[in-house]
DNA sequence: TAAAAATACTCCATAGGTATTTTAT
DNA sequence: ATAAAATACCTATGGAGTATTTTTA
């Protein structure tokens, strides 16, 4: 037995051609290695040299399994080395979800920090996906990582507090209330508003009508879009306001103001998600590295 | 140590996620099925299972290795077999080379039995070769068997002859002795002559010059050919004579007729010829088979 | 508290060492 | 005659067994 010691005997052997300083390499006796190489041709089942005390040779058989032995010798380091690196996190697949807002803002420097950190890991992103949707995608395994807004209610899902965003109004430049420097929400309920569509799926459609009710009064909803981008392109088309988290003034489009609104709540947390059970450990670095990059930031 | 053994025995535990039960499989004791595994995590310096009484899993790092643990063990099996196969003959490339008048009797036949016996070993043919060209070849290991006429002189080599063929004068069917049943040398001392080129590389050359000396004649050597095939294109055209070796009957052209020659002497051996240090075993069991196949024939 | 892994120890199989013999050039 | 592999025998490491303890769901 001990196959592995013997593969590597068998290849000292083959390469010195000769049992005593073959043993000598081995820091080993010369009987002990005959032995060896005695017993693994027998378990083989075949000849590997054709030896006389003076000259030993290996046999085309022993020519062949020479290119194995060493094949396997190197498979083993191979395994070896990258389950250190599995284990480090520094090899495997990372589907990462993000919600609109955050695709602008925290997306190309995690995209960057990632890239540099963990080279060995197949990073792809999502952007635009909304917050229920992204719960979904994580129960189902098609994303490892969501990067949406809260609610997260699933013991089976784990969240982590990235930041908290101020909330603005968007309105168009043509807009009466245009030129303050902050709002309240109370303000905003003689405008047309423009909001999400799928109140079941975007947590920030629910965070804005919550607004509303606290300050009061009803919102009157215009239009309901798709993604943020197209929100903010309705509003500088004079369409309407709309109540966004402060990372999307990134989307500086032409006759569009971002005003802070100065109400109680007027926030909403970026949080980062993943299944509670997963110790995936390029998913434990990447959640490092995101509260890093979230501290900083 | 012993890598290879912990293999298995993480395997097994692997896919039975519980020590006792793959003990059993393994047919010995939980304590020292638990001990090598220990052992195996801190030699490859990596946790592969996360362990408590009640549930055994792989970490991602354990997944990982589980791949790699199935491919070598794998790898070694089939080292082992190949070795087999090799030391068998199974396996192997086999270059023949082989003269003129044999590639027709002989290779056909040769080639169907090595199809047939040993499939693993890649088998090619190079007819029409020469017999000093073949033993060039041989020395210079380009091709590894030589089918050819004697002599071979030179103890690198070795020889078997495998049969001695009758040879035969082919005549146009206008030549005045084309009805004869048999003739001898002395009878075509008066027609003209077609041999082989390149007396320094063609046995049949040095052959039949060496009959019409014996017989005591000088040929009229009119025309010299590279092919046998070409040699007996002539003699259909009328153009001459040529003494051939009896398989060369299979070029059966119109207007040629082939007559026996009843001279001492007048035939010519077929050998097989190989490196004389060689020990490939696909080789020596091709020469094995040559042997019985010559003597059926 | 009960099932299962870990620990403590004991034993023995086998890898390795030393001395010697055999063999082929 | 001599260098080198094979054989014989001894030693000791470490793999496996039994009994027991520890742990957690």
């Amino acid at each position: 037995m001990d196959r592995l010691r013997q593969l590597h005997y068998f290849i000292v052997v083959a390469e010195e051609c000769h049992f005593g300083r073959a043993a000598q390499r081995l820091h080993m006796a010369q009987p002990p290695l005959s032995q060896q190489i005695r017993r693994l041709e027998k378990e083989v089942g075949v000849e590997l040299f054709t030896r006389s005390t003076r000259h030993v040779a290996l046999t085309p058989a022993g020519e062949d399994y020479l290119l194995h032995a060493r094949q396997i010798l190197a498979a083993v380091d191979a395994a070896d080395e990258r389950a250190r690196r599995v284990a480090m996190g520094m090899v495997g697949r990372l589907a990462i979800g993000c919600v609109g807002s955050a695709t602008y803002s925290l997306l190309p420097a995690l995209s960057r920090l990632l890239g540099r950190e963990l080279p060995g890991v197949d990073v792809s992103f999502q952007g635009e996906m909304l917050s229920q949707e992204q719960l979904t995608a994580l129960r189902q395994g098609r994303i490892d990582l969501a990067l949406l807004r809260p609610p997260v209610d699933d013991a089976t899902l784990t969240a982590m507090v990235l930041r908290r965003d101020r909330l603005l109004a968007a309105v168009p430049h043509t807009h009466p209330l245009a030129d303050r420097e902050e709002l309240s929400v109370s303000q905003l309920a003689g405008s047309d508003l423009i909001v999400h569509q799928a109140p079941r799926l975007s947590a920030m459609h629910g965070v804005v009508l919550r607004l509303f009710s606290d300050a009061g009064t009803a919102p009157r909803i215009r239009h309901e879009v798709g993604e943020t981008s197209t929100m903010v392109t309705l509003v500088a088309a004079g369409r309407g306001v709309a109540v966004v988290p402060e990372p999307t003034r990134a989307l500086a489009l032409e006759g569009v103001r971002y005003i802070p609104l100065i109400d109680e709540d007027a926030h909403v947390d970026l949080v980062a998600a993943h299944l509670t059970q997963t110790e995936e450990p390029h998913l434990l670095r990447a959640l490092e590295m995101l509260k890093d990059l979230a501290r900083q930031q």
